[in-house]
DNA sequence: TGCATTCTTTGTGTCGACAAATAAAATACA
DNA sequence: TGTATTTTATTTGTCGACACAAAGAATGCA
């Protein structure tokens, strides 16, 4: 395993432990560096990270809290499991979040938020040009959660941003397969997004983030499994 | 203030301890008996319920991962503010949840699930029935959590509950103008929900959850404020 | 009297240590 | 040899204590 966690200098600042834990843990679940199901061992990081259990507990229900991880009563927490059975509920669960977040973009967005979108879509194609899989899955993340913050519901922004997360760990499984010309027709799909939400569109923007959410669904199936999502009709 | 709280008797069972914190307080923020802004003391409440702080302090990360507490940083974390400048975006999320939930219920309950449902259902009329406004709050919650488990997605699961919890919070505030003929429309309302979603009626079960959803928003903005919710044509 | 500075108080953030609980290893028994 | 029981080991859950940070009180100075 990739040693990026080695131990940072010692004097931190108070506070700054948890945040620090969290995020290391954070980064490598979701890049699957922890893959689901590994132990996490609170004495093995404290000595790692140089501090005492007392942070990386507070870190880890945190992380228990979002679903990243399970605490097993008096035994050691693990990186929880991606449900494969039941991924049609992720699918149901992230289109409804595409659309509604790029609805809500498309009625709110000011100024300042276009160009923040359009930053996240400038690094998402730098990815893609760069044929790296891992900085498209990520940047991807971004510019959607970037829309959504510009739809200014916290309601939707922390639904979305979890399963964006989770979506990043199934992405993550089948990176190898991103191939170029899927990644491309991303690009466009994203700089059609943009336009709508620009134009105020919101019937548009709703039916261009649909069409993008069952682009991105059946994508992922071909990999794995069978269209189960709930049909809406809008 | 109501002193619920008494020390109760002490050797706990190994990790009880944090689910006690955590459900008491819990219980008092939804009920106001913890309004907003109060300030938490760990030390006084690891002394009330004759604990040590860590238990209470890992009760009240989880509150904060759930939104009900705010941790201001090396002072006290207090009970968090209601967002009553953009409760248009609780609306929103609220109405959707609402038939989102419903419409899977329609589509994959079982028998167990209407059973559970029905109960609920009942004690929701049996807290009309007694004009008790603090229990018909609660009772409405379980319903309506009820119909989300029945839909079996534990994304839209966890987000309803945490906005049904914020709307709990809301009508607690006005639970003195509950009148009398509303609540019987609501039981009406939640009779028809249940036919719908025993009769496995997708559409009929949206379109009363939407109209029992409006229902109640524009009762609580009666008390309040203008509906800014989004318009979603279905 | 008004403002800046120092001191005190209050309460969190972190630590090291102990005890309970579970899993694994070792032992006893049929 | 296979199963049940005891022992050991590992890891969590909880505790009491200390140190740091911020808010408020007290003091000094103009």
């Amino acid at each position: 395993m990739i040693d990026r966690t080695i131990v940072p200098s010692t004097d931190r600042k108070r506070g700054e432990g948890v945040k620090l834990v969290y995020d290391i843990l954070r980064d490598d679940i979701l890049d699957l560096v922890l893959p689901p199901g590994s132990p996490i061992d609170e004495v093995q990081l404290a000595e790692r990270l140089s501090m005492s259990r007392t942070p990386i507990r507070e870190a880890l229900v945190r992380l228990a809290g979002e679903g990243l991880v399970t605490a097993l009563p008096n035994r050691s927490t693990i990186v929880s499991n991606i449900d494969f059975l039941n991924l049609h509920t992720f699918f149901d669960a992230l289109t409804l979040m595409y659309r509604v977040t790029t609805r809500l973009a498309a009625e709110c967005r000011t100024e300042v938020d276009l160009e923040i979108i359009r930053t996240r879509q400038a690094e998402f194609t730098r990815a893609v040009e760069a044929h790296d899989a891992l900085a498209m899955i990520a940047t991807n993340r971004n510019f959607h959660a970037a829309i959504a913050e510009a739809g200014r519901n916290p309601y939707y922004i922390s639904l979305f941003g979890r399963l964006l997360d989770e979506g990043r760990r199934i992405l993550r499984i089948y990176y190898s397969s991103f191939d170029d010309h899927l990644p491309r027709r991303y690009v466009i799909e994203h700089e059609d997004i943009i336009a709508a939400i620009d134009a105020r569109d919101v019937e548009k923007a709703d039916q261009l983030a649909s069409a993008h959410a069952d682009q991105i669904v059946r994508h992922i199936q071909e990999m794995i499994g069978r269209d189960r999502r709930q049909r809406i009709a809008l």
